[in-house]
DNA sequence: ATTTAAATCTAAACTTATTTAGAATTTGTT
DNA sequence: AACAAATTCTAAATAAGTTTAGATTTAAAT
């Protein structure tokens, strides 16, 4: 297709020299390997004349490095998780990497699938993943020792791992805090199934917390599990069931998802939040919860700073081709978006 | 790293066989190549045990094919990008292609790298994307000469390619006249810099026509530019000057970013668009768009299909070695969402 | 038992770069 | 001038596959 590219060997015949010495040029250890200022100008000039951008491939298979960095997430389509990627090829574009984004759809054989073949293979340099596994078993085997492995947003509790994720806890216990400060004492919190994902647990332990602190007994039928793959469904039921009983004073949603469902059933209810005074919270900013009612009280988490601490722990790690005995946990701080 | 990669030697060697029919077999061509039932079994067998993945470079290297996709959008964090990215990732799984998706950030000299290191240089087999390039001068390189190029969402009106839209005349033809029928007269359309993008000259076309049609005078003053790099400031300065003078009796934004950017501006100045009358509405549907207040008519597009219809369509052009004569052109249809 | 044909397999070339080990040239020293 | 040392460069090996051209082996035909 197209014109022949230029190789490294065309450049070499034209100017009478070695392959090998234009290679070193190109790579810019001409002065290392004690190649003349003179020539080193000659190649360089040569190369930009030629338009030479060198083959990927034969590099990456002789080197074993291809400068490419995959980020697998849940779910590209959603906005917590797109922001993140934005940044994190942001912060990878500024190093000389690629981002490859690519979304399992919550599918662990297709998250496995994409490991085996990007990871395993050294497709890629390193990965940063937003995993949907239920266990780190999948992660212990012995091709994936020593891979530069990055877990965001999610980590897994029985391996030992590099993580930047948000201090859920935190997040969830400053939230539960303010709805108690605000007069809540019967907090609906709906959680969502597979609830087993650390970022969850922890919400439900900040949430438990909270209550605690402020002497409120934590009720069995106040933390309730939606199932991922029914959410409309399961909102529906739990919400017509729990505020006709009427003592429900304010709902927090776990994640967004949840939250937007919650949404839609209050439409179709024609439930008024406010009027009811019933407060309503959730897990996870949305930039458009500014306009919607009613009004969300939200915990927002860091996506810019997750985005670029990943990059940044996933390019350490491909440079330390050490040891993998010391591992970093980075836990960013959350914020309160407080509105109305 | 980790333990050896098992290579096709190493299978060759352990069942006494050349590595050439160990590749043969292992691509499908064993009965291609004439090699007997037996010794296939044999050759698939042991490299299942012994846990074989091709090095995807050597193979790359090779055969000149990746099996690999770039997706290329503005604005990864934009929802209309990331849902087409979706569902362009999942119709690719399908076909045993694999996609990276990049994000220019609106950036032309951004593209044009990433074209530059993934295309020229043949480390993907072909390219979608929604181009921020004014013309279509850069594609026209001898270097992207019958390269696999699908344009999504915008196409280049001065060079012949293939590409996946939505029908932006008709969706903003449709629209216009949904809000003439309601009775407006005086329809504010807030356009984005750079506005030579074929999607918003179309949808400023589709505009005017369905005013003409109804016979109404299309006025200069009804269509603002709004600079992409400034646009919650642009928009505020145009509300504030243009609902005071009053004569406003509809607005509709051209994107999805301005869509918000008026929601914003709107609870800055605690303008109540039901009361005062003013019709609200959007090209590109946000779920979300549900709740808001005011409600928001708008223009849905079919983003699973242009993604689904763009992985075929630039799967079809990898097939086709063939030709550049005739391209595809796809026009899909959109859709109104009428709140309220 | 040859010859011919068909079935099955393999050695070597090839893809394009990087790296190693060493060659050729130049400079410096006595 | 002769030898050592430093400078500058290159041939060949290498990465791990795929493909070409041709070699064996087995079966069939006379």
């Amino acid at each position: 297709m197209g014109i022949k590219k230029t190789l490294l060997e065309d450049i070499a015949k034209e100017l009478n020299v070695s392959k090998t010495l234009v290679s070193m040029v190109i790579n810019g250890k001409g002065d290392a390997y004690g190649i003349s200022k003179k020539t080193q100008e000659k190649v360089l000039a040569k190369a930009g004349e030629m338009e030479y951008t060198p083959n990927v491939f034969a590099r990456a298979l002789r080197t074993g490095k291809s400068h490419l960095i995959a980020l697998l997430v849940a779910d590209i389509s959603n906005p917590f998780y797109s922001n993140i990627a934005k940044h994190v090829e942001k912060e990878l574009a500024t190093k000389g990497y690629n981002l490859m984004i690519c979304s399992t759809d919550e599918n662990v054989e297709r998250e496995e699938k994409l490991i085996s073949l990007f990871a395993e293979q050294h497709m890629i340099d390193g990965l940063i993943i937003a995993t949907t596994n239920t266990s780190g078993e999948y992660f212990k085997k012995e091709r994936l020792r020593n891979f530069p492995i990055v877990f965001i947003d999610r980590y897994l509790p029985d391996i030992e791992s590099n993580y930047v994720v948000a201090n859920n806890y935190q997040g969830s216990y400053e939230l539960t805090e303010l709805l108690v400060k605000k007069g809540c004492k019967n907090i609906l919190a709906l959680n969502i199934t597979p609830s087993h994902i650390s970022s969850l647990t922890e919400r439900v332990k900040g949430y438990k917390d909270a209550l605690k602190k402020h002497d409120i007994a934590f009720k069995d039928e106040n933390l309730v599990e939606i199932s991922f793959d029914n959410i409309q469904n399961d909102v529906r039921t739990q919400l017509t069931k729990r505020l006709k009983q009427g003592k429900i004073d304010a709902i927090y949603t776990l994640n967004n998802h949840i939250a937007t469902a919650c949404l839609n059933v209050f439409n179709e209810m024609g439930f008024d939040a406010k009027k009811e005074g019933v407060l309503f919270a959730s897990f996870d900013d949305i930039s458009l919860f500014d306009f919607v009612k009613p009004s969300v009280i939200s915990v927002s988490q860091p996506v810019e700073n997750i985005g670029i601490e990943a990059a940044n722990l996933a390019l350490h790690l491909i440079d330390s081709k050490t040891n993998t005995t010391d591992v970093k946990k980075i836990v960013l701080p959350t914020s309160i978006i407080s509105r109305n």
